[in-house]
DNA sequence: TACTGATTGACAGGAACCTGTCACCTTGAC
DNA sequence: GTCAAGGTGACAGGTTCCTGTCAATCAGTA
């Protein structure tokens, strides 16, 4: 194993903290989003289209994702009767996704579940840590960006 | 929506910082190891068995996986020939999963890429602010374990 | 020695993400 | 008006994780 130089050792801390949270933030979700018959990723569909009817396509834009995978979810959220395609007067062939009347039922539920979770496990750090946090993984996240950019670039 | 706490707020900030940093992480590792036909899982196997053969079971519980997701990627490392399956003394079911030359080779080819690219990004960052934003996740990490574990006791 | 309980790998199936390809629709340049 | 470029949903297939079930193996106990 090539030795580390002690920023590089840093960072990586900060690497295995963020995987091991990650992991942890998809279980709270689910236990969050269960209760109204959803899951994380279901929850987070209904909550893009809250702000009203889209197309599969914009919403995978919105959320950072390939636009299958949100299909997918969306199928399988129509199927279940919480949200229903609905014409689109702009694309015959892309219609709008639109929460339904159980949709938006179980998307307060889970808003209210979560509402209370962020309350408690913000709660339970110091204001100025939990910011310190949030400054230093954004700062990681937009040179992390700025590296696969340059990188994608080089292989281009 | 229900309205959010300024905590809450603030949690929920770093909720998506963590989740976007994450979705970057992974592709970054899986460029990192691409080079030496892995990806980010298979390193991370061949990472842990670098001390020494394991079994299946073992090497999952040090990566806090599910036994079957390191079996499908054991196996999957094993008909690539980076990995073999060999006898245990201890065991006559569960064999040993040991590095092969070709496994060796392609771990030290992706530590090298990954020692570079922690330098550089740790580099890219300053020190103090890297050290609070990996205090302040590890907290918040051990917040909401300490919480899913209390919700889990409760169901129970 | 015989039984019980925990651990293990094999097998089956599911969730959530990805990519690639195809045909259809819309848009904009000419 | 035409035609190429790009957006879009459908379909197929792959990766990495999960769960549940089963039989084989091991370890401790009566």
């Amino acid at each position: 194993m090539p030795t580390l130089t002690r920023r590089a050792e840093s960072f990586s801390a900060l690497v295995l903290e963020v995987f091991q949270l990650n992991g942890l933030l998809l279980q709270a979700g689910d236990r969050l989003s269960a209760p109204a018959g959803l899951t994380s990723a279901r929850w987070q569909v209904l909550g893009v289209i809250d702000h009203g009817p889209a197309t599969v396509a914009a919403v995978a834009r919105t959320m950072g994702l390939a636009r299958q995978s949100v299909q997918q979810t969306a199928d399988a959220l129509a199927s279940d009767g919480f949200v229903e395609y609905v014409e689109n007067p702009n694309h015959q062939r892309a219609k709008c996704v639109s929460l339904t009347a159980a949709g938006r039922r179980a998307l307060r539920k889970v808003e209210q579940a979560h509402a209370a979770w962020a309350d408690r496990l913000g709660a339970s750090l110091a204001p100025a840590r939990l910011a310190a946090a949030v400054d230093g993984v954004r700062e990681a996240r937009l040179r992390l960006e700025k590296d696969l950019a340059e990188e994608g670039r080089d292989e281009a």
